[in-house]
DNA sequence: ATATATTGCTCTAGAGACTAGAGGTATCGG
DNA sequence: CCGATACCTCTAGTCTCTAGAGCAATATAT
């Protein structure tokens, strides 16, 4: 039996962060102490690992809800869980490309800064003219 | 003078969203019509352009903030322009790094799922079994 | 066994950047 | 001048936690 502490030290799962997972009900409410404390089982351990990698991967915490309720039946096809983790394989690729490309206009915008004066500082002049930027964004 | 319905039209800024900035302090309070209207200038469509591009470019307000304190002093250097551009590029370079490493991770559990029943499915086992990864994270 | 330190409890509020809704007022086109 | 639309303020909600207050239980050291 594990205090919630211990919990957290294992899984790498705040303190704080475990009892909103409880309140939210992605973990069920735990055994409690003859002092009313959290006492955590080895299956407890599995759960919480499992959200905090599903969080790790940037699922949310629907998304994690919906895969714990799909993994309790385990004899449905698993096409509900491939689906969950196919969209959210769309979500980081589509963010990913947004981010070069805003990584390629601060490359220029720093890049054209010669540390002058503000009067004529590129970073000020790109985001006030729009007109500036290469691409739409 | 616009109306904040103009103001938002033109700038592409939601009507709530430009009255959450005046709150903030990003943009000063405009005038006000006899009916208690905003009211904006061609000075104030100028600020709220610069604050959106800064936006779309991922600029936190505060950041932002700064940089319109920093324009108004334009006999100054430029340095601290230069440095907030710099470091957000640097935060933008280690958000694609970490979710390039989710993508790949994401790719080998889809890749993995045949479809068949929860019990045997990739994507299940993969958040259960942090072993599975490749890589940490 | 006792004193102290650490950890735990609940509850509330705050973060960031908005968004939504209620209930009422102004402005504009016809 | 009527009705539609846009505007006003104020409050509360979103999402995923995080921080703090004030108090109770447990662990460690003496």
């Amino acid at each position: 039996m594990l205090s919630i502490g211990d919990l957290s030290k294992r899984t790498g799962v705040k303190v704080p962060t475990i009892r909103y997972y409880e309140q939210m009900g992605l973990i069920s409410e735990p055994d409690r102490s003859e002092g009313n404390q959290r006492r955590y089982s080895k299956t407890d351990l599995e759960r919480l690992a499992f959200i905090r990698h599903g969080r790790d991967l940037g699922l949310t915490i629907d998304a994690i809800k919906e895969l714990i309720s799909l993994s309790q039946h385990p004899d449905r096809p698993c096409v509900g869980a491939d689906r969950i983790a196919r969209e959210h394989l769309d979500d980081v690729r589509t963010k990913i490309a947004q981010l070069k490309r805003l990584e390629h206009e601060l490359e220029r915008i720093v890049s054209h800064c010669d540390g002058h004066s503000i009067e004529d500082c590129y970073v000020i002049r790109a985001l006030s003219d729009h007109g500036l930027c290469e691409a739409e964004h």
